[in-house]
DNA sequence: AGCACGCCGACT
DNA sequence: GTCGGCGTGCTC
């Protein structure tokens, strides 16, 4: 094997690996990190497969490996691989989803000038070239980038390729520093025998040396080397106390790797199973018996479907599940949604696991991020939870993975290549190493469901609730037609009865949720006198007016501009806000309710790295008696005293031009109504709208998840949406509209050339048109989508321009 | 993504 | 001539 088939960190390399050659003196195996040369610099790559042959005639050498260990399995290359396929992504974009944090490291351009220096032609020099040199000769060596903010990019690139071609100046490259690095502590142990110290003691006690004798008597009695700064803390000890038992030989001080720890386990306890409900068991059996059949290495890939509403108990299930993976000596794997990972739902598996749950979590440091992957890698845990990118974690033995709130948008990525939904992913993943795949949900994706009626996943219910107190009804729940509350001449944002009720629940000192799906004061600005409404100059969108800081913002780009204090178009002074979002509602609240303490929460009101928390525990602690928020606080968890819900609005999400409107729709209101009654007293929930008659808001209203299956897969079927078909988004970018379009137009042409050419039927092209939002941060979008039994296949074999993304099952269509 | 190379108009 | 601007092609 002399040659190794190696995935390049450039974006060039797209979906093939480069051969390199291995110099004999290097041991270079599947999985393994080297550097590689590639063009005129150094880059990372992974090596994916070795051979005796090459791909290509000419090959350049492998420099150096960068860890001996290997850092992907084989599992992992053969996923990183099928995602590169499926999701038309970068191969090595597919391989760094499965890297250790803080992995990649950029290479960064230095400029420096050349020593034997002719003088002569200096004069024929432009302006540009000439500050480039004297900004170099005050420091010999520059780097690009900081040359680049003085004198701008283009500028730049253009007078350094002509001082480098007359030989003025040389380019170098050096790599960006490691980013994350092992963390080091002081430890402190005795460096003699017990007796000895003992004797030392008595000595140092007799001289007075009253703190060497406290330390040096701490330090016998520890079993292994403590942490000095423990040790500091707990005997009231010194620096230069240790540094002279130190000098005389009696302790010594040494650094030892220590790893960062996420979960703290002073307030975690151990927790029993609970015994489970009828359904809970016979769902629970279901999965042990697969996992089971799965060890004698019989079955196929196994996927189960629990629909449970909220408080049914899937937890437990997950928790029971999990222990049996273990008891077979496998691991698992837990994924929940970004905003579900809070310290509750951590704390409910590390105590049931305790010290072998690891978390995986963007808003960790990128050093406890490294240090939690290493841990996971060499085995130390039994359990990861994480959000989607958690499907990578480095097991070496898969034997469950769990989704929770399965439903969950978020589990597809759809800023970045690749563009994957977690789902799928896992699917992959499981039928590669044998596992079980458990999705749980109050109200599952359409297409899950449809693929558990058909019999692809095993369905499991779970009917009954069982948190907190057995039974607990679901909320009653009302439906408002606000068109009767304009004719009754009510132009609040709160009906009679919500009025009502809210007035009632504050009196009984219980707690209210009030949700609105949108953010800000007021969603647009208009002139009175001529009705020129703000936009973004940068996005085809509305500006929003943002109460609390007095400004204007853009939802797409976050630019903010102040207030002007006339209409930009026609100088009069009379401008209105229209439109509400959660600020102005806060507001409204606090005339209507002066008497209630209230609380906002929403992506503009958390800031920092707790305050998601803070603000939930604030609210738990009955510090406020109306929370106020986006959908934020259909997440939130157990809330008992909450027993009144009010949807100001559940109008935003059901008219957007997406086929998934009605399904968003539904599953929002189902979870922000569910929050209500979670304790002993009951709840009721009132829903606001304009369309009461909508299937989803009926369906959400009455808890009837068949109901609205029923409705929305008629409607799927009836114009061929997923999952009767697969979609592809096309999206194409400039700055120019007239050229996106006309780019459009001939990216539709060449699709269908390609389809006739394969002979593929059933293959829709929809477009080109505009996309929902037109502009976004000053570049014009035009939209393609394919709608086919198996769109993807004919892309693969076409060549995308810059500037097209693609988006495989994409998630939203907006 | 960078960077080299090559062609074309503007200007000393 | 020569410089800068810009499109094109290449990286195992």
């Amino acid at each position: 094997m002399r040659y190794a088939e190696v995935s390049v960190s450039s974006p060039i390399a797209q979906q093939q690996t480069f051969s390199y050659f291995i110099p004999p003196e290097l041991n270079v195996n599947i999985g393994q990190a080297v550097w590689v040369p590639f063009g005129n610099k150094l880059l990372q790559g992974i090596v994916l497969k070795l051979g005796q042959y090459p791909s290509v005639e000419k090959t350049r050498e492998i420099i150096d490996v960068i860890e001996s260990r290997p850092l992907l399995s084989r599992i992992q290359i053969l996923l990183a691989q099928w995602i590169s396929e499926y999701y038309l992504s970068p191969l090595f974009n597919a391989v760094a989803l499965m890297l250790p944090p803080g992995f990649e490291r950029k290479v960064i351009t230095f400029i420096s000038e050349v020593k034997i220096t002719t003088q002569c032609d200096l004069s024929s020099l432009s302006q540009e070239q000439k500050q480039v040199l004297e900004l170099i000769g005050q420091r010999g060596v520059i780097n690009l980038s900081q040359l680049e903010k003085v004198l701008g990019k283009k500028k730049t690139q253009a007078a350094i390729t002509r001082l480098v071609g007359k030989g003025l100046v040389n380019r170098s490259y050096e790599l960006e520093p490691i980013r994350v690095k092992p963390k080091y502590e002081l430890y402190i142990s005795l460096a003699v025998k017990t007796d000895k110290a003992q004797q030392e003691t008595e000595k140092l006690l007799k001289k007075r040396a009253n703190k060497q004798a406290t330390l040096l008597n701490y330090l016998v009695q520890q079993p292994s080397p403590v942490s000095w700064m423990e040790a500091r803390k707990s005997i009231n000890s010194s620096k230069a106390t240790a540094d002279a038992l130190v000098n005389k030989g009696f302790a010594k001080i040494q650094q030892i790797e220590v790893k960062r720890e996420p979960i703290s386990y002073e307030k975690i306890f151990f927790s029993e199973p609970l015994k489970l409900t009828d359904s809970q068991r016979s769902a629970f059996q279901a999965i042990q018996s697969s996992l089971q059949e799965r060890k004698t290495g019989q079955a196929s890939s196994k996927i189960f479907l629990l629909h449970g509403v909220t408080g049914s108990g899937k937890t437990e299930v997950y928790l029971q599940a999990l222990a049996e993976a273990i008891k077979q000596g496998k691991q698992g794997i837990v994924l929940v949604p970004e905003i579900a990972l809070t310290p509750q739902t951590i704390e409910r598996f590390a105590s049931r696991f305790p010290h072998k749950v690891a978390v995986l979590h963007s808003k960790l440091t990128l050093g406890e991020q490294f240090d939690e992957w290493q841990r996971i890698r060499d085995g130390e845990f039994d359990v990861v939870i994480g959000p989607r990118s958690a499907i990578f974690a480095p097991l070496s033995d898969l034997g469950i993975i769990i989704i929770d709130e399965e439903h969950e948008w978020n589990y597809k990525q759809s800023d970045t290549s690749p563009r994957y939904h977690t789902r799928d992913v896992a699917i992959k993943l499981a039928e590669l190493t044998g596992a079980v795949v458990v999705l749980g949900s109050a109200t599952p994706d359409v297409e899950t469901y449809y693929h558990a009626q058909r019999g692809d996943y095993h369905l499991l219910q779970l009917s009954e609730r069982v948190t907190p107190s057995e039974g607990a009804p679901l909320p009653k729940v009302e439906i408002i037609d606000l068109k009767d509350e304009l004719k009754a001449g009510n132009m609040s944002f709160f009906s009679r009865s919500l009025l009502q009720e809210i007035s009632k629940t504050v009196v009984r000192r219980e707690q209210a949720i009030l949700f609105l799906n949108r953010r800000g004061a007021a969603s647009f600005i208009q002139c009175r006198n001529c009705g020129f409404v703000l936009r973004c100059r940068r996005c085809e969108v509305t500006l929003n007016y943002h109460y609390a800081e007095n400004i204007l913002v853009c939802h797409q780009c976050n630019y903010k501009m102040p207030i002007p204090r006339v209409c930009p178009q026609c100088q009069s002074p009379r401008i209105k806000f229209l439109g509400i979002g959660t600020q102005k509602l806060e507001q409204e609240a606090g005339n209507t309710f002066p008497q209630a303490r209230l609380l906002r929460w929403d992506s503009d009101s958390t800031g920092g790295k707790n305050s998601n928390q803070e603000i939930l525990d604030k609210f738990r602690d009955h510090e406020a008696d109306i929370i106020i928020g986006t959908q934020m606080v259909a997440k939130g968890l157990d809330l008992p005293l909450v027993t009144l819900v009010g949807v100001v609005s559940a109008d935003t999400s059901i008219n957007l031009p997406d086929f998934r409107a009605g399904e968003r729709t539904f599953q929002l209101l189902s979870q922000v109504v569910g929050r209500a009654g979670r304790g002993t007293s009951g709840g009721q929930a009132i829903i606001q709208t304009y369309s009461p008659e909508h299937y989803a808001i009926q369906a959400a209203a009455k808890h009837d998840y068949a109901c609205f299956y029923e409705k929305e897969i008629t409607y799927r079927r009836q114009l061929q949406n997923p999952p009767f078909s697969r979609l592809v988004c096309l999206t194409y970018n400039h700055t120019n509209d007239i050229l996106c379009q006309r780019e459009s137009e001939r990216m539709r042409c060449l699709i269908i050339e390609e389809r006739d050419s394969q002979g593929i039927a059933n293959l829709n092209i929809i477009g080109p048109a505009p996309a929902f939002i037109h502009r976004r941060r000053g570049r014009f979008r035009w939209q393609l989508i394919l709608r086919g039994e198996e769109p993807s296949a004919l892309l693969s074999k076409m060549l995308f321009p810059r500037g097209w993304t693609i988006d495989i099952d994409p998630v939203n269509l907006l």
